[in-house]
DNA sequence: CCCTGAACCTGACCGC
DNA sequence: TGCGGTCAGGTTCAGG
C-alpha cells in the first residue's frame, strides 16, 4: 500500500491520538512479519510515547528507553482502533495505551516489520545506509548525478533505490519521469544534470502534492484518521496503460522492468 | 561495486 | 463454482 505519501498521511494520522500517552500492553497475535517480532519490544511497556517520526518509509515510535521502528511493507496499515473493535484476523499487533486508545497494524501479506532498538534508530542497519529524504534540500540535481555516474542501470529502478533517495516507489517513480520527460528505461549514468534538474523537481511537487491530498488511493487505503486518500484521481501514467497520455494523447506503454509495472508515454519521454 | 532475479505472503481478479 | 495463472503500493538477499 503506502508509499512515502501514504507513510506521512499515517503519521499525522496517528500522532495526535498517541503522542504523550503511557503504553500499557503491547499485543502481537502474529509475530511472524518480514522479521519475528522480538520480544524486547515489549519493553516500551509502561513508557510515554514521546514523538512518531519518518525516516523514509519507516515509522519511528519514539520512547525514552528505546525506539520501536515500523513498516508497512505492501499491504500494511495502522489505524486508531474504535473502543472494543474486535481485532480481524490480519490485525496482527495492538498498542494499547493506557486511556485505551489502541493503535492497530494490520497487514495481510506480513511484508511489513515491528522492531525494536535500544540504540539510536537513525544507526539501525536498515536505516543507517538509507538516502536523503526527497523533500529535503539534501536532494538535489548534483547529488543524483553523482550517484549515477557509470551506472547502467535503468534510471527508474535507481529512482527507487531507497539507498540512492527514499521514499519514491513504484507509483511515483512513474509519475515524477513522466512529468520529467525522462525514459524510464534510460541508463541512469546517461541522463543530463538538467534532467535530473527536471527529475528532482518532479519527485518533490508530487510527492508534496500527494501529502497535501492524504495519499494515493489503491484499493482501500485509510490514514490513521480513518479518510481515504484521493490523489489516484490525477494520476498521470500509473495506471493508465492503453489509455491517452494527456499531454499529447499517445497511448501510454506498458512493460515491466524490474519485475514492476512500468507505464511511460513514447512520445514525451525520451 | 554493480546488476538481476528470487524471496517473503495473502488476496483479488481474469480466463477457462 | 473451481482452478490455475497473474498481479499488487516494498525491500532484502543471494548469486553471477
Amino acid at each position: 500500500m503506502p508509499e512515502l505519501p501514504e507513510v506521512e498521511t499515517t503519521r499525522r494520522g496517528i500522532a495526535p491520538h498517541i503522542v504523550g500517552k503511557r503504553v500499557k500492553r503491547i499485543e502481537v497475535r502474529q509475530p511472524s512479519l518480514r522479521w519475528p517480532v522480538p520480544e524486547e519490544i515489549h519493553a516500551a511497556e509502561g513508557r510515554k510515547l514521546q514523538a512518531v517520526e519518518r525516516r523514509g518509509k519507516y515509522l519511528l515510535l519514539r520512547f525514552a528507553n528505546g525506539t520501536i521502528i515500523t513498516h508497512l511493507g505492501m499491504s500494511g496499515s495502522l489505524r486508531i482502533a474504535l473502543q472494543d473493535e474486535p481485532p480481524l484476523f490480519h490485525d496482527h499487533v495492538d498498542l494499547l495505551c493506557s486511556d485505551g486508545t489502541r493503535l492497530r497494524y494490520c497487514d495481510p501479506r506480513r511484508f511489513g516489520a515491528w522492531l525494536w532498538t535500544e540504540d539510536d534508530p537513525l544507526q539501525h542497519p536498515l536505516l543507517v545506509e538509507l538516502g536523503p529524504e526527497p523533500l529535503t534540500d539534501a536532494f538535489t540535481a548534483d547529488y543524483l548525478a553523482q550517484r549515477a555516474t557509470g551506472r547502467k542501470t535503468a534510471v527508474k529502478a535507481f529512482l527507487m533505490d531507497s539507498h540512492i533517495v527514499v521514499g519514491v516507489g513504484n507509483i511515483y517513480a512513474n509519475e515524477a519521469l513522466f512529468m520529467a520527460g525522462i525514459h524510464p528505461k534510460r541508463a541512469a549514468g546517461k541522463v543530463s544534470l538538467a534532467r535530473y534538474e527536471k527529475l528532482v523537481q518532479a519527485v518533490k511537487q508530487v510527492l508534496a502534492d500527494s501529502i497535501e491530498m492524504g495519499g494515493t488511493t489503491l484499493r482501500d487505503f485509510v490514514g490513521g484518521d480513518g479518510k481515504p486518500g484521493y490523489f489516484q484521481q490525477t494520476l498521470r501514467v500509473y495506471g493508465r496503460g492503453g489509455q491517452p497520455c494527456r499531454r499529447c494523447k499517445t497511448a501510454l506503454s506498458e512493460i515491466r522492468l524490474g519485475q514492476r509495472a512500468t507505464v511511460f508515454c513514447k512520445t514525451c519521454q525520451t
